[in-house]
DNA sequence: ATGGCAACTCCAAGTTGA
């Protein structure tokens, strides 16, 4: 079993790319971060013609997650608890005995900005509902765009990003946070090349240079860390024209 | 030292991302 994450930075515009990433990877479950789109815009059908369920929540101009399967999920959870937020940044859904949690972790522009207030709010939102997830169900996997690079081997230049939003210690903390209540980081489960990142700016030719940052990532509790065997970031379709600033990252389940 | 790209939007200059 495959299940994958793409920040894909509008779905109108990489619909293609993602349709021929599907039909090459076969991934049981894709989740998909920044698709932009109102949910009476989204391409379901399209999806559905390259043999995928589609589940998603979605608004105009901004965020937007969607869960594309192979199998129909069932117990679909659109939001965080607690009070209602415009932004569209979550979905869960059962597939078989999975619990998957899709999620697109607030940027917080920077560490002066209420932005980034907002961020550690959502991420302790979010740690109250995966220990909830955990309990209510056995095995679940936590993957998206976390917009955090969780230690310095995460990023090309430590030095000129420490402190910084997505690398600052209350952030890097909150992951740790996550990882507390029972999961595993599961790119930390294998052996990686060194300078593997997920992430690369448009500017500066900073793919071909390498400068990226790894903040998106797959979280599985325990008993599903027992179970993968491999963790990939697929690197072709940042090469391709038009491409999203972020790389598919998936992981493999026995 | 700064900004450098891309996508979005009442279509065009401002906002956002990371």
């Amino acid at each position: 079993m495959k299940i994958a994450t793409w920040n894909v930075n509008s779905l109108k515009v990489r619909l293609p790319q993602v349709i021929n990433w599907l039909n090459l990877n076969q991934p049981d479950v894709l989740c998909l971060q920044e698709t932009k789109l109102q949910d009476e815009f989204f391409p379901m059908d399209d999806i559905a013609q390259a043999g995928y369920h589609s589940t998603f929540i979605g608004q105009k101009t901004y965020n937007g997650v969607a869960l594309l399967s192979k199998e129909a999920g069932s117990d679909v959870c659109t939001a965080l608890p607690g009070p209602d937020d415009v932004q569209k940044r979550l979905i869960a859904a059962t597939y078989g005995d999975l619990r998957i949690i899709c999620a697109y972790v607030p940027n917080g522009e920077h560490v002066d900005s209420e932005k980034y207030t907002y961020k550690l709010e959502w991420l302790s939102r979010l740690h109250h509902f995966l220990q909830q997830e955990q309990a209510r169900y056995g095995q679940v996997a936590l993957l998206g765009d976390f917009n955090i690079a969780p230690e310095d081997r995460d990023v090309y230049d430590p030095e000129a990003w420490r402190g910084q939003v997505l690398c600052s210690e209350p952030e890097r903390q909150a992951f740790r946070g996550l990882l507390d209540t029972g999961f595993v980081d599961s790119f930390s489960l294998f052996e990686q090349p060194e300078k593997t990142y997920t992430w690369w700016d448009y500017r500066m030719m900073a793919f071909r240079r390498n400068r990226g940052l790894r903040i998106d990532h797959i979280l599985l509790s325990r008993e599903m860390a027992d179970r993968c065997t491999a963790w990939q970031v697929d690197k072709t379709p940042r090469k391709l024209e038009r491409p999203s600033d972020h790389a598919p990252v998936w992981v493999e389940l026995a």
